[in-house]
DNA sequence: GAGGATGATTACAT
DNA sequence: ATGTAATCATCCTC
């Protein structure tokens, strides 16, 4: 029942005119935005085509069971028919023969009922995939996508609602922030070496755009942690928005001891600079003045991953950033390892 | 066309 | 619920 159910959701079973058109409607609205109206149109056609396709094998396949059904029927009627010469055989006894004979035919049309709902899953599953739509965000999402990861770079988890305020400014959706957050982090950590590089160019951005600012100091009292003022972001235009970022720098300023009162923008120049002063130079900072990650993951040194905290810490790490930044409370046990895996 | 970059999905952990 | 890691599928650059 549940196949015929879906058979007919997905228009392979039911009134054969408009068949697919409920699929079709289904893969338009899962599709989402993104995508041109016609790319669109040329995708269900094509979608419509294949699920013509597999219904049309569907309904032959099925007439081919009910006929060889039919045929088998009549065949045992027949023989009981010419054993009733022989023999006195019961209306029962036919009837029971028919239903058997039906309820073998029912089971495997139910087995072609499955691999037809199996081969709609896979045509769906082939056309709806976003993984096969994917499109790069714009150079100015990433630019700001980047902007916020590498000024968070000692704790890069944005809250809920910073996640939303960057979507809102990307155009994307809060999930493919997160997604994007979670790749990035990845892939930092994968690749530290050439991410120092872009590192540094946000840094520097970053170091520049506090010079402008210190130069024209109008920013709103209100928006400030009292250690870190506010750090504008450059392609945004709208400086006051990263209030969750700043709250964390603070954060993150507050286990630096010496750096808790830096300005963010120059301690993220600072983290930058100590970053690429280190790598490949033996000249390291000691873990006690800026236990940040660039000094787990330079080193590429696996029992320096796991000294220190343990995978507990990091774990935790991330959800509490959010309560952390709401309350204003700073973690006193080196919370920003987020790359001590 | 090859290979890296990138966005999305999945499995699993906490 | 949210994170990591691995992987897939596509885009992009050379």
């Amino acid at each position: 029942m549940r196949l015929d159910n879906m058979l007919i959701a997905e228009g392979v079973a039911g009134p054969e005119k408009g068949g697919g058109s409920a699929a079709a409607a289904a893969a338009a609205a899962a599709s989402g935005g993104g995508l041109g109206q016609q790319e669109n149109a040329i995708e269900h056609s094509d979608y419509r085509a294949k699920l013509a396709q597999i219904r049309q094998i569907y309904h032959t396949e099925l007439e081919k069971y009910e006929q060889a059904c039919n045929e088998f029927t009549t065949h045992v009627m027949n023989l009981l028919r010419e054993q009733s010469r022989t023999r006195p055989i019961a209306p029962k006894e036919i009837d029971r023969m028919v239903n058997i004979i039906h309820r073998k035919f029912n089971a495997i049309q139910v087995q072609l009922k499955q691999s037809t709902c199996e081969a709609v899953m896979i045509l769906r599953s082939r056309f709806l995939d976003a993984r096969r739509k994917r499109r790069n965000f714009s150079k100015q999402a990433t630019e700001i996508l980047n902007e916020y990861f590498y000024s968070h770079l000692s704790n890069p988890y944005p809250s809920e609602e910073a996640k939303e305020e960057l979507a809102r400014k990307c155009s994307i959706t809060v999930a493919q922030v997160s997604n994007w957050f979670g790749n990035k982090r990845i892939r930092y950590k994968k690749n530290i070496g050439k991410a120092q590089e872009e590192a540094n160019l946000y840094a520097a951005k970053n170091a520049a755009a506090a010079d402008s600012v210190s130069a024209a100091p109008h920013m709103p009292a209100g928006d400030q942690h009292p250690s870190a003022p506010g750090t504008p972001t450059p392609t945004s235009g709208s400086g006051g928005n990263y209030n969750m970022m700043n709250q964390q720098d603070g954060y993150m300023n507050m286990q630096n001891g010496d750096s808790y009162n830096m300005p963010t923008q120059v301690a993220n120049m600072r983290q930058g600079m100590s970053q690429t002063g280190n790598y490949g130079n033996d000249n390291h900072m000691p873990h006690t003045q800026n236990p940040s990650m660039y000094d787990h993951a330079e080193s590429g040194n696996a029992e320096r991953m796991n000294s220190g905290s343990d995978t507990h810490s990091q774990h935790n790490s991330p959800p509490g950033e959010s309560e952390r930044s709401a309350s204003g409370h700073s973690n006193e046990e080196g919370g920003n390892n987020w790359s001590n895996v």
